[in-house]
DNA sequence: CATTTAGCTTGCAAATTGCAAGCGATTTTT
DNA sequence: AAAAATCGCTTGCAATTTGCAAGCTAAATG
């Protein structure tokens, strides 16, 4: 995975390089549809082989996917998500509910999710965990935090 | 920007047809961060500038940021989100917040939010409209929705 | 009028991609 | 047990995309 520039310290930044390439979200899209084996990625993406070797590679090397033999055959090689690939489900569903909004057709979304705690149809919204209220961009400022500091090794910094 | 073979209907995979590159995510995330110009954008991001161009276009095209004239310098142009581009403001906080939780040294992260609406600091949680509670995977089912077939027009569907 | 600046394009070498073929290990079939 | 098929992965290669430097045009500045 190819290294930015990105003078601005920033989780955003972190995670892309972790996750910025259009091939891993869809790897773990299907990761969440329960998909685990190496040619039932291959066929629902239409990926090269190449590049999906390389990039599970790159999610088991990073700790969001660990790689196991299959119990029932040998051959196989079973791709799981790990505690900290589970919780990537988050950025699914937003990218999958901004889809939904502006990019489904008259039709409506192409596929819908069910709250099984709730029952209702799931429609993801970012909150606020401290008031519960859905977040919007203009309601959110930003301070430097406690780790603010930390990427000055050696590195080019905004200003 | 290119295609996937990308079998399965799914918002996901729409969004990341509009926004499934490494740079796209970062001009938005400078854009959240007030950014307007071509060369502000260039020179945080250190992104060669053939290529931002390219992808700001990109961005205009697809109704994510519209760009207008600078009233105050006539060779200036302003980037702006639309509300479409907005909408992408729970994508962003969402990277950043799987980042700021798995990639974040000790110090902590190194950006803090604050919802200027409660006041406190902002962690966000993708939680279920319906319910209000923060959503986990296992917790989810999903169904084909109504515009499920859509896709059909000529293309492969997996199985 | 000369200089600087903003946004963008061009040229080119380097890296990444998709595609097809092939390989070793294991499983299944005959 | 021998032959065939399958799984995950690698290799070779052409095509695309990238980063970098240079240059170009229109507008602003001095």
């Amino acid at each position: 995975m190819k290294k930015y520039n990105d003078f601005r310290v920033c989780s955003v930044g972190r995670t892309l390089e972790v996750l910025g390439d259009k091939w891993i979200f869809l790897i773990l899209r299907e990761a969440f549809f329960g998909e685990t084996h190496f040619d039932g990625f291959a066929k629902s993406l239409g990926i090269a082989t190449n590049v999906l070797s390389d990039r599970l590679r790159w999610l088991v090397q990073n700790g969001v996917m660990k790689k196991e033999k299959d119990a029932n055959d040998g051959r196989r090689a079973c791709y799981r998500l790990t505690r900290k690939g589970l919780d990537i489900y988050a950025i699914t569903l937003t990218l999958m509910q901004w889809g939904d909004r502006w990019l489904a057709g008259d039709d409506g979304p192409p596929l819908t999710l069910t709250h099984k705690t709730c029952g209702n149809t799931l429609t993801p919204v970012v909150c606020c965990e401290a008031c519960g209220k859905p977040v919007l961009a203009r309601e959110v400022s930003w301070q430097p935090g406690p780790g603010a500091k930390e990427k000055k090794r050696g590195e080019k910094i905004k200003e």
